[in-house]
DNA sequence: TAGATTGTTAATCGATTAACAATC
DNA sequence: TAGATTGTTAATCGATTAACAATC
């Protein structure tokens, strides 16, 4: 365990979060501990990934037993920073901008949703639960402020790209990517792609092809 | 070209839509011909990768020219099944269900939700855009009449896979997945995460780990 | 103790990139 | 024609799986 310093693959920090999600689980069922195999079964792997995985986290399992779930949801949420609370803002008040402002599992995780920004005059001022819709031009001095390190980007196809370089100019680190366009940005600002429609498209070759 | 029959790899079928996304975006701007090489840099690849890539579908590039976009889109459409119709419906009411049933996007792109079902009595009968929250239970009889093939499940992460087997023996044959935990599934039946509180954590790896 | 399970090394498998002859 | 770009093969790189000694 512990291969510090040296970063993680991007294929193993997805499977991390199925861990985190999967060991709270456990937790919430009164287990306290959890072995390679079990783990694996529960999400479809094999105990050699599971093993593999945990090796680049600070976890130690005890043979005959597995690991203690306390420990490795500690772990867990300590190298996803789910441990913190990230404050977030997000882009575009259409129905999927506006639903995202009020999802309650964001702040269950810890991401504090800070404001929401359109730039349609027409939306400006509307209320999003707690919070009132804000004009774009307000999202500078929003993420200076209120210390905002992450934009959700909810905006049509063809806006995205000017739409991330407002957020990036405004300082934001990183951009949860909602719509269907890659958005290109600099090094310092790292961007994950959570596009629903390519997800559906997966999923329609998927069934396609399942005989 | 036409490597027909075996399956094209999940990695590939990814980067195929996000293809198509960017070949949307050429045509928009009335190019007709993209080479592999301005394909890659509009979306951070290899030009290697684009053709490796295009050769799993049923399309010829033409030297010094590149690809046809409107033969392009045609094609990566065709193996993407963009070029049909999918009706969805949406399981759970919350602020998440609601959106992604009124979420403009989805119908533009050939997915179209019938219906939103919830077992909570409180929001039954409410109104969704055009559509109203019907009992969970009527699930089995919409899938069956409507011809309903994916299920869009948007529930809490206690009650996914529970909910994931009523879609299931509803008769989908594909599961959009956005709760936060792992569902276990038959073989003839297909899903694809789409797990946004998942996203946002390896987002916020990404930020910890960006210098 | 006996045996289940970890941690890790080595083997396999798959995906990406490089290279280049063919071609328009 | 000259040269840009495809299509494809081979090389490299990385991720997953198998295997097994160490250990509790």
């Amino acid at each position: 365990m512990v291969k510090e310093n040296n970063q993680i693959p991007q294929s193993v920090i997805r499977r991390l979060t199925r861990y985190l999600s999967q060991i709270h689980m456990f937790r919430d069922s009164g287990e306290e501990w959890v072995s390679s195999q079990v783990l694996a079964e529960a999400l479809d792997l094999t105990s050699s990934t599971v093993r593999q995985d945990l090796s680049h986290i600070d976890i130690s399992g005890i043979s005959r037993k597995g690991y203690e779930v306390k420990q490795l949801e500690k772990s867990l949420k300590k190298v996803l920073g789910a441990d913190l609370v990230w404050n977030a803002v997000v882009v575009g008040a259409g129905n999927l901008g506006r639903a995202l402002a009020a999802h309650e599992d964001f702040s269950r995780k810890g991401f504090r949703i800070c404001g929401i920004v359109d730039k349609d005059k027409s939306k400006i001022g509307k209320r999003v639960g707690r919070l009132r819709v804000q004009p774009l031009r307000r999202l500078p001095i929003m993420v200076g402020d209120e210390n905002i390190a992450i934009g959700i980007l909810a905006v049509p196809e063809a806006a995205a790209q000017s739409v991330a370089d407002i957020l990036i100019a405004s300082g934001v680190r990183g951009i949860l990517n909602m719509a269907l366009s890659h958005v290109i940005v600099p090094a310092r600002v790292s961007v994950v792609d959570a596009r629903m429609v390519a997800s559906l498209q997966e999923l329609s070759y998927a069934i396609m092809t399942n005989r």
